[in-house]
DNA sequence: TTAAAATACTTGTATATACAAATATATCTT
DNA sequence: AAGATATATTTGTATATACAAGTATTTTAA
């Protein structure tokens, strides 16, 4: 197997490749559907974990694992959001190693202004899939998460 | 519905959100593996989709047809690639306006000793997934891809 | 034949991502 | 109680991504 036919192994069967360019793909999709609001798809699944908390407070380590992110970057992505006022966080009583984000009262409001486009997103792109292959990735996404997860 | 509602759907239903945890979980296991090539999933992507073009060389809007990536990106990741070396841009004789980018003799040889690597990461991946999630997730990305292609 | 429009990219600016190393705090061990 | 170890998170450094605006070149149209 000359180094052409490797190539064209791997432009045709690689994984990492498909799953990036779709995930860029369906970002790209959301984000335009949320530019009217000021804030990224990205950055509206954070705060909505966030939200989920008792009190739209959650510690750092949970929103990583709830996310599958590094923590390196939870820490950059929410230091976004702090600057911009949507979030704080502040250290824990009980363990002070552990910080709790915090959602603010603008970013409360901020993301309830926000989930409506993203329903809207929501919408036309599962409508563009098409229900069955919708279903589809759900389902493979999900598998595949759960088959890396562990490591 | 209240924002408490909206938030528990958007955790349970967001596609991009979806879409991308399961792209970071296969970035990392690829990255893991390609480790010791010293080159990143993207970066032999990238170089591999430069290796099918005649002579291994492509002109830049192909590629990112080809990759399913804003231009502004690519040049961005290529010039990653140029300053290791990896690849050169050259303007095209025909259209001066188009740049060419060929693999360098380093690069050719770079990609081939990772080849390898990528295929052992995708075997294990792939193992992991298990055959029925790995068609069924290469099938429903590839619909999702075409299906939001033409915006 | 030259001004306007189109094309093919690059640059400015900003966010997203992650590994490796560092820091801060807590717990455990002797 | 002091030192060793573990835990939770941040920082250093680097790549990946994309929108908007800019530049260079070619094509079109008057």
């Amino acid at each position: 197997m000359n180094h052409i036919d490797a190539a064209q192994i791997m432009a045709a069967d690689c994984l990492c490749f498909r799953a990036r360019r779709t995930a860029r793909a369906i970002t790209r999709a959301y984000d335009a559907a949320l530019h009217p609001t000021g804030l990224k798809a990205t950055q509206i699944t954070l705060m909505n974990a966030i939200a989920l908390g008792q009190n739209s407070m959650q510690p750092v380590a949970k929103l990583g694992e709830t996310l599958g992110l590094e923590l390196s970057t939870l820490t950059r992505n929410l230091s976004v959001l702090e600057r911009g006022g949507l979030v704080t966080v502040a250290r824990a009583l009980a363990d002070r190693r552990v910080r709790i984000v915090s959602l603010t009262d603008t970013g409360k409001t901020r993301l309830a202004a926000a989930l409506p486009h993203w329903k809207e997103a929501h919408t036309t792109i599962t409508a563009a899939l098409g229900s069955e292959t919708t279903n589809a990735l759900y389902t493979a996404l999900d598998r595949a998460t759960k088959a890396l997860d562990v490591g």
